[in-house]
DNA sequence: TTGAAAGCGCTAACAA
DNA sequence: TTGTTAGCGCTTTCAA
């Protein structure tokens, strides 16, 4: 069977506490008995029970990522950025995705937590009914916790992106080229990004002293299907056909113009299309998508330095919101 | 701070062992206790302490799942499917990418391993030079372990699809309509995917009577910008043009459509293409794709029915291969 | 039907 | 500088 810590000490005719104070680069060993405990554990290979080990340190050096959606690009990227901070530090991690679905989200939340994680990173989701008790208790207990993106009404430490000014500077570079009917197609509802981007949209309409009748904001969605699908309205009668799309996400933004190269209209002469998070398809899609550039594995980066550091010096004071540049990736669809 | 056992049992008026079997399910508790406890546990929300149960027991009920690449969405299929059956049986999973390097695919299990996971789940690197000792110890070990596709020269429990008579399929249709210069446009060196679906490019070929000299074979890759790159080569003077291309996977036939197009040639019309995976994208690309739908969720739900199993009931005797079924799905590339 | 006690493999006081 | 011992929070034997 697989060695254990006494058999080490046997074999390297020393206590079981010696063999722990090598093993955790304690202070107080001699070094020649160091030398030849480090033998013996090379030599059989010796690999201490992980499990023992957090049981009597209260501590598993995991954390537990809750995602929204697996298949969305821009998560697995904040999830190559946890992983590799995580990974440095020797911590391991947990995922989960919620699929959308809050309850899902607070069902993995607790189960991590039951798992005993050391600390948790949330993209928490946002919906008007929600209830976020469960993450608000775990914050009452100083269990360690960031989240990316804020939660509304509510103070976490954070990592995020400006989606206001980001989207602001989108809309204003289409009124600098020219354009004046400038339609958003929005993301789903009670989305905090949605919110944002929505607002700096406006903001940049107003800015430049453009009125626009509501009927240019298009409930769209996140997804491909839903640009597609939601690109008919932009041929409706009743309001005059925008000149320029600026989209939630890629993922619509790359559905709108499929649907209206379909239609035969030309992007971006006829209508311009920006799209929010420059994923890497974005770039090769059929026309190269001008873009918001998200830094989603930056943020998984900084979220999880921001975690650790949490967990291996709690501190006691308050929260800290740490925000990520954004930049506008101009190519071919505006 | 948190409850525990004691507490529950303190509380309750029982001892330990009591509480400890009503929260297993243990038979020989008497009704009126067995409320008592629960409703106790109810009441103080106790939940037990996973890693403790973990050391007592020597079973971590988590597993863990290595993957090639985060990005792909063949991959992030596959952990789906195993995600899927393993929150079914209160298993949690761990998720590794080895991103294509086999020394980190090695680092990753043998973490895995120290973390005291319960069985894993692999999609093994196979490269020409590569040294399969940390699998082939673990197997030995019985340490419950089944990969995701065969590997070369090596049994295990897998599952896996019979890459090729897919690509026989595959290539046989584009026969049946009529092409006889058919190219392979082949994946990554030392894949066995690769050989495989090599192999049923040739039989196909074979079968039909026709003979290609081995230009048609483009060494292309498992990515979009190996397809897009490697277009090119079509329009290489040294052999007449194919009217087909057959390709290792939709990533790299998505790719090479582009390319295509940003040519001016017209797919299917002048060249038809056929992908492999039928990846969610595949459906919404530009020309809608067609493609060999591979199971890859199925596949990850196969995967974890056979490691759960094989955790559950040790069968000392012998390894599984499941097979699962491939369909040709005829859209607009050819 | 219940409880006392030992043990899972490790760390950390404390004593020697 | 090293060893003894008591936990960490649970499960499980065995006796009552």
């Amino acid at each position: 069977m697989k060695l254990k810590i006494d058999d080490v000490a046997r074999l390297a005719q020393v206590s079981k506490a010696t063999v722990s104070a090598v093993l955790n680069d304690k202070p107080g060993v001699a070094e020649k008995t160091r030398i030849r405990v480090l033998e013996i554990i090379e030599r059989f290979n010796y690999k201490p029970n992980h499990v023992a080990r957090a049981l009597s340190l209260q501590a598993t050096k995991s954390v537990g990522l809750v995602i929204k959606e697996i298949d969305n690009p821009y998560y697995t990227k904040i999830m190559r950025g946890v992983f590799h901070i995580c990974s440095l530090h020797g911590y391991s991690v947990f995922l989960g995705s919620s699929e959308l679905q809050y309850r899902q989200e607070e069902k993995i939340i607790e189960a991590f937590v039951n798992q005993q994680v050391d600390g948790l990173i949330v993209t928490p989701l946002q919906e008007a009914d929600r209830d976020f008790s469960t993450v608000f208790n775990l914050i009452n207990r100083k269990f360690p916790i960031v989240t990316i993106g804020r939660i509304k009404n509510f103070h976490t430490n954070c990592v995020s992106i400006d989606n206001v000014a980001a989207a602001q500077e989108a809309v204003s570079y289409l009124i600098r080229a020219g354009h004046k009917r400038i339609a958003y197609f929005a993301g789903p509802a009670n989305s905090l990004h949605n919110d944002d981007r929505l607002l700096g949209y406006r903001r940049a309409l107003i800015t430049a002293g453009i009125e626009l009748p509501t009927d240019y904001i298009v409930a769209a969605g996140a997804n491909f299907a839903d640009g597609f699908s939601q690109c008919e309205v932009l041929f409706d009668r009743e309001f005059e056909q925008p000149t320029a799309v600026f989209c939630y996400n890629d993922l619509v933004a790359i559905g709108l113009i499929q649907a209206l190269q379909n239609r035969g209209v030309r992007v971006p002469q006829e209508i311009a299309v920006i799209g929010f998070d420059n994923i890497d398809f974005s770039r090769f899609s059929n026309i190269p998508l001008t873009t918001v550039s998200n830094p989603a594995r930056k943020m998984g980066e900084e979220a999880a330095k921001l975690l650790l550091r949490q967990i291996e010096k709690p501190d006691p004071v308050l929260f800290k919101e740490k925000l990520l540049e954004t930049t506008l990736v101009v190519r071919n669809s505006a």
